[in-house]
DNA sequence: AGCACGCCGACT
DNA sequence: GTCGGCGTGCTC
């Protein structure tokens, strides 16, 4: 939560850019907000006397033992009367200047205040890592403690726990580890690292901020000169600089000579060149793309395109274009008038490793101007690609989730693509802010429109586009509020069709005596795609093998020792030990020869995952080439363009995945879809599984015939008649809207009714129990407020903590006063974590 | 987050 | 009695 104090009137902000002026007062003291958890109060600094600081600025400061990062808020010309002047410390060092304009500000602290978060924790997401610094205590092997013979020299006692510190130290080259690492490794090490100092064989030290460093390189620049006095080695080095513009990487121009610095040297003193220092930034590398043109557009896109460009200032616009009607081209013909008037725009995208097509297409169209931030790349690339971002100079940044945070000074446009996602809305840790919400803030803030693109749409911004549903088939544009337009894109570029989605009920197969886990249909299509030269995809709900393994004499299930589930077989390669996993806690175990409870050893799989189907398809289909695409075979960086790149080759007939399929995957030589059981999208317990399952089936069928030939669904199912399918197979986003709306409203769900989720988790089962009762307690007297639960969460045990949960829902338009959470965080004992989740997505 | 302080149980 | 476990609170 923010402190009440730091409010955008009540402080002095820091412009970029702007000059620092001396001010006629003289401020010798500052408060900061200090990057430590357990306190979000301001405390008070001295300004050394030889560094200039100004409110804005991120610092290190001295904080008890340690020094960690904070922001400048505010000078105070006198120190606060009720702290003793001794204990006053001087700020160590600025980190860097000048950063949050006053708009910036404002976002990070309605962040705080909606999402019941620490201020500080906020800019924490919003800076690159590194940025706010803190030291660490460690703890290094003096030379004495080096010496492997210290075991054996029997005048030296130490306790078995000292021992232990001792070998794991000499484990290393180094011998130098964190405290925090050895009392993770070690039980009780403190007292065995206290032992190891006492004796000399060790000592610990306080290790400064690890702050990231703009990388430097030395640069050569050619002055403009006669060259007279010049030897002929010497000679030739200039011609070759001048060749090269005039300016080189040293690195570089010392290879092309094939010449040593103590050449460039003669010249730097002769005055021929300059040798210097320059940043450069360490940006991820990326194939060349060969240019790319605007393309010709179709009638909706151009009316789009157009209802965007004449937007000026604020508007939430939603950008409904079914799948391969062309969004993408909107974006990039939206986006390049801007950067011609020199301003910034944003495109936030679900998961960036997913869609290296989108990432290629603005390169190929925009070159270098195109920054990718997210949290896969280097902490050394973030914070370089951050610093190029705050240079104010006109870019296009595509990221994840985290970028809505990137410093643009001069922001032009917000674009969410695949809004629906829910990888747009963080879990935890805490804020666990949605980043539809804040482009939304920050687009008013900065005055500047945001388009939300979706082929489905989240009934979120369906219905604050627009209140009245639109007739179908979709109209090209609907009214909402002032400041909100609904544009749609409702045809297929060059006129493709939408593929036909062929429901198969699978309870008909098995009367009919086909038990395997495709359907006639499904194999006849499959065996098609060879002779036809095509390409398929196969999407599973889940990854690993199976479900679940269970005993056939008995009905024992295997589960974690550490989470209420049951294990998942993965299958790792021919030969090797079978392996079960868990998915949320990735504890793992060897396969047992014998049911554990009745030694049997008839261990049976169910259910199927990528890898079952990927084993099923081989035995069925042994001509079929495939690729499994789930977070098992592209964990490694680079993997999902690897794979997509085999796929898109020709290596491999058909592709065999989980939820990334689903993911803005534009493969022209896709004609078959098929979804194994889309039974395990449908039934889970949360109210947003119609939504979510309606969402991920009518993306899979987006996936087929984008390219020449038509494309074609098959969609196997338990419960054909369930109202998702039926939306699916007619493609009917409006009468599947329509009727979720209308149970939504029913039960005052979201977006209707709003909702907060309050997560307990402890090791111990009593007391989180009884603290969810206490908490629930406390908010009955509240009006206006449903109070759901308290309850088990769906899986009461995950890596051994114990969670429950209480939902709290309330009226859209009243934000409850939740004003008193440090109250109800004071219910909390210290062992029961609480996080407050606002809008909850996950509630299971 | 660290790190001190300070209060309880098992041992010399 | 003392040592060492760990819960509580503070850091300008």
């Amino acid at each position: 939560m923010y402190i009440k104090d730091v409010s955008l009137s009540s402080m002095a902000v820091a412009e970029p850019g702007e000059l620092y002026q001396s001010k006629t007062t003289f401020h010798r003291w500052i408060e900061v907000l200090v990057d430590c958890p357990g306190s979000s109060d301001l405390f008070t600094y001295k300004l050394p006397a030889q560094l200039e600081i100004k409110p804005g600025d991120i610092l290190t400061v001295p904080f008890g033992a340690q020094q960690v990062g904070a922001i400048a808020i505010r000078f105070l010309s006198q120190p606060p009367a009720d702290l003793a002047p001794e204990k006053i410390r001087e700020v160590e060092d600025v980190v860097s200047r000048g950063f949050f304009p006053s708009t910036y500000w404002e976002l990070l602290n309605r962040i705080a205040a909606y999402y019941y978060t620490p201020l500080i924790q906020v800019i924490r997401v919003a800076l690159p890592p590194g940025l706010l610094g803190r030291s660490q205590r460690r703890l290094r092997l003096t030379s004495l403690g080096r010496d492997q013979d210290v075991f054996s020299n029997t005048s030296i006692f130490m306790s078995p726990t000292a021992q232990q510190v001792l070998q794991l130290l000499q484990k290393t080259s180094t011998g130098d580890y964190s405290y925090y690492y050895i009392q993770q490794k070690v039980k009780s090490a403190y007292r065995g690292t206290r032992e190891l100092i006492r004796l000399g064989l060790a000592e610990n030290y306080l290790e400064p901020p690890r702050l990231n460093q703009p990388k430097l390189q030395k640069a050569v620049t050619l002055l403009d000169h006669n060259d007279e006095d010049l030897s002929t080695r010497q000679k030739e080095i200039v011609e070759v600089l001048r060749r090269y513009g005039g300016e080189l990487w040293q690195s570089e121009l010392l290879q092309t000579c094939s010449t040593s610095t103590s050449t460039l040297k003669a010249l730097e003193k002769k005055g021929y060149i300059v040798i210097e220092e320059r940043e450069i930034l360490r940006r991820e590398q990326s194939p060349l793309m060969a240019g790319d043109q605007a393309k010709s557009l179709t009638d909706a896109q151009t009316d789009a395109l157009e209802r965007i460009k004449s937007l000026d200032g604020f508007a939430q616009v939603l950008l409904h274009g079914v799948t391969g009607s062309g969004k993408t081209e909107v974006y990039l013909q939206a986006i390049a008038p801007l950067l011609n008037q020199g301003k910034s725009a944003l495109v936030l995208v679900p998961e960036i490793g997913l869609t290296p097509q989108l990432t290629d297409r603005f390169r190929a169209r925009f070159g270098n101007k195109v920054q990718v931030y997210h949290s896969a790349l280097s902490d050394g690339e973030r914070y370089d690609t951050w610093r190029q971002m705050f240079t104010g100079e006109a870019q296009v940044v595509i990221g994840t989730r985290s970028a809505i945070f990137a410093p643009l000074p001069n922001l032009g446009l917000i674009i969410l693509d695949e809004e629906h996602d829910s990888s747009f809305k963080q879990d935890s840790p805490i804020p666990t802010y949605h980043a539809r919400t804040v482009a939304q803030w920050r687009a008013e803030l900065e005055n500047c429109p945001l388009i939300l693109g979706s082929a489905t749409p989240s009934l979120e911004s369906w219905v604050s586009v627009g209140s009245t549903p639109p007739p179908n088939p979709l109209p090209a544009s609907k009214e909402g509020g002032p400041d909100s337009l609904y544009l749609s894109l409702p045809e297929r570029i060059n006129s493709r069709p939408l593929p036909p989605v062929e429901i198969v009920d699978m309870r008909r197969e098995l009367q009919e005596g086909n038990r395997s886990i495709f359907s006639r249909s499904l194999q006849e299509a499959l065996e098609q795609l060879k002779e036809r030269k095509q390409q398929g995809i196969l999407f599973i709900h889940r990854r690993g093998h199976s479900t679940f393994v269970s005993c056939r004499s008995c009905g024992y299930v295997l589960e974690c020792p550490n989470c209420d589930v049951s294990l998942a077989y993965h299958h790792v390669e021919e030969g090797a030990p079978q392996l079960l996993r868990c998915h949320y806690c990735n504890y793992g175990r060897s396969h047992p020869p014998h049911c554990p409870e009745c030694s049997s050893p008839y261990l049976k799989f169910f259910g199927s995952g990528t890898q079952r189907v990927a084993q099923e398809l081989n035995k069925q289909f042994p001509h079929l080439r495939l690729i499994r695409f789930d977070s098992d075979t592209t964990r490694n960086k680079g993997s999902h363009r690897n794979l997509l790149t085999q796929f898109a080759n020709g290596e491999a007939d058909l592709l065999v995945g989980t939820q990334m399929l689903t993911k803005g995957l534009d493969l022209p030589q896709v004609t078959l879809v098929g979804v194994v059981a889309a039974d395990g999208l449908l039934h889970l317990s949360d109210y947003r599984a119609n939504e979510r399952a309606f969402q991920t089936l009518t993306q899979v069928a987006g996936r087929a015939g984008r390219g020449e030939d038509p494309g074609r669904v098959i969609v196997q199912t338990y419960t054909p008649e369930h109202p998702v399918i039926e939306a699916v197979k007619t493609h009917d986003y409006q009468s599947f809207c329509d009727a979720e709306l209308a149970q939504r409203q029913a039960l005052n769900y979201p977006p209707m009714g709003r909702l907060i989720l309050l997560r307990l988790s402890s090791v111990d089962p009593i007391q989180v129990q009884n603290t969810a009762q206490i908490i629930a307690t406390n908010f009955s007297s509240q009006e206006g407020l449903e109070i759901l639960g308290p309850a088990p969460a769906s899986i009461l045990r995950v890596a051994n903590r114990y969670r429950w949960q209480i939902l709290l829902k309330f009226a859209a338009e009243s934000l409850p006063t939740l004003s008193d959470w440090q109250e109800i965080r004071a219910l909390c004992p210290a062992s029961v974590s609480l996080t407050i989740d606002v809008d909850p997505i996950n509630i299971m």
